[in-house]
DNA sequence: CGTTCCCTTGAACAGGGTCAATCAGCGTGG
DNA sequence: CCACGCTGATTGACCCTGTTCAAGGGAACG
């Protein structure tokens, strides 16, 4: 039942715990004692890996779980009055997707994979239980719902105030600075969404973005080949996007 | 200490106790027993009333509590990197503000009264405490976090997709809703904020809200005199909104 | 290897921003 | 009581950023 090779933890490897899970310190940096890891990932649930653009839920469903992603990537979006897709959220190994889903039992959003996936169901029916008795994993709960509650004011804040331009530089520091945060390189990854999904995310045109993207190659703020970043100048971009 | 005329219970009175506030049924409408409801009363502190201006907290400050709205009206704003403040709602009787302060201990936001004001002040490691214990309030400030990581995505949807005409459309048809609810008249109502308040949440300039709210009077959507709303057609408004 | 989807680039257009002037409400003080 | 100044709201004229419309190129998948 314990991974043969625990000291790796490969954090696509399925039968990987939370005790070992590379990415423990940033999925759920609890301060729990072990032995309250143990009871929370005795009802962590993973399954085999998600497809590409395979649901992990749909806007309108029962709601039932919050999902962590292990590896791999997922977008959450919802559809408006007027019918088109507005992406609200990617969501990399190590962020807990779903939380939207509590308030009304139902999920506002819908999770699909941006490439295949790991991702770890957490039951949170369970999740109350557990917590009523764990006083530090309902602390961590309550911090995990705030701090979507702050992201989304940031990006309020965001599609407000700023800039085509600041829009995009905001994004690309956004991920090169979780990317950096799980020990991968800052300045390379391959972004894993489509053009569309970066517009709609930001508020924006797939036009607009391309032309942004483009000029911003011009200027060797980074190097773009499709959907393969490389050479990016995380100082400059801070400045473009005012930070 | 016990409220002397119970059955009136008028949210500016100070000594209105949970049971007997008239707003207890949206402000925590959290299906606690009546000795869970003591429980949470006794926790609750009522200050004398907020004045217009002054602040409940501010953006940095440690945070220890949440608010709850029981007469008059708040905004909550941020400073943005330029220098300019980002309103990020507005908050009337019966809802709750301060939430975003959970995740990092101190508020992300300031949060002011826009007219004379009483407020319930819930210290926050008191209702940690009491959750652990009653699994019906535990729930019930889940559901509250995640309610609020809704309305922020449906205002993210707002901004990213929605002309100027329909952004007003939304807020006019949301307050009414929100005055409704409050068993207030959802036709005729004060605006407790400036225009630029409004132009700040919406994401446009003050000019563009005065031109927007100026034509919806002449197509006789509203009637408006300075804050002053009146006649208020909740339907072609909806319309006008895309709802 | 073709079909389809995605991305890029160009040219013209428009919604809302910017700048500026005017007006209305209101508290202060002469 | 009214003049004054301040702040907030309205309205107009012009302009700019990002959208729309259109076309072509390139990657990905069966």
């Amino acid at each position: 039942m314990q991974p043969v090779n625990a000291t790796k933890a490969c954090p696509h490897n399925p039968a990987v715990s939370c005790n070992n899970c590379r990415l423990s310190g940033i999925c759920l940096p609890l301060a729990l004692e072990s032995d309250e890891i143990v009871r929370l990932d005795n009802i962590v649930q993973r399954g085999r890996p998600l497809q590409k653009s395979h649901h992990l839920f749909r806007e309108g469903d029962v709601f039932t779980s919050v999902y962590a992603v292990r590896s791999g990537a997922v977008k959450t979006y919802s559809i408006t009055d007027a019918g088109d897709e507005q992406v609200t959220g990617f969501y990399f190994p190590g962020e807990v997707v779903g939380l939207d889903g509590i308030g009304q039992n139902r999920y506002a959003s819908s999770a699909v994979a941006l490439e295949v996936s790991a991702i770890c169901e957490i039951p949170f029916a369970q999740i109350e239980d557990l917590s009523g008795q764990l006083p530090n994993l309902q602390r961590h709960f309550f911090k995990l719902l705030s701090s979507e509650i702050v992201d989304d004011q940031r990006h309020i804040t965001l599609l407000s105030k700023n800039t085509a331009d600041e829009r995009v530089a905001s994004l690309l520091v956004s991920i090169s600075a979780r990317q950096a945060r799980r020990q991968l390189s800052a300045s390379a990854f391959r972004l894993p969404m489509a053009r569309a999904d970066i517009a709609s995310f930001l508020g924006l045109t797939v036009e607009t973005v391309s032309r942004v993207l483009s000029r911003f190659a011009k200027q060797e703020l980074v190097k773009i080949d499709n959907k393969e970043i490389s050479q990016l100048d995380v100082e400059k971009l801070k400045t473009v996007a005012n930070l």
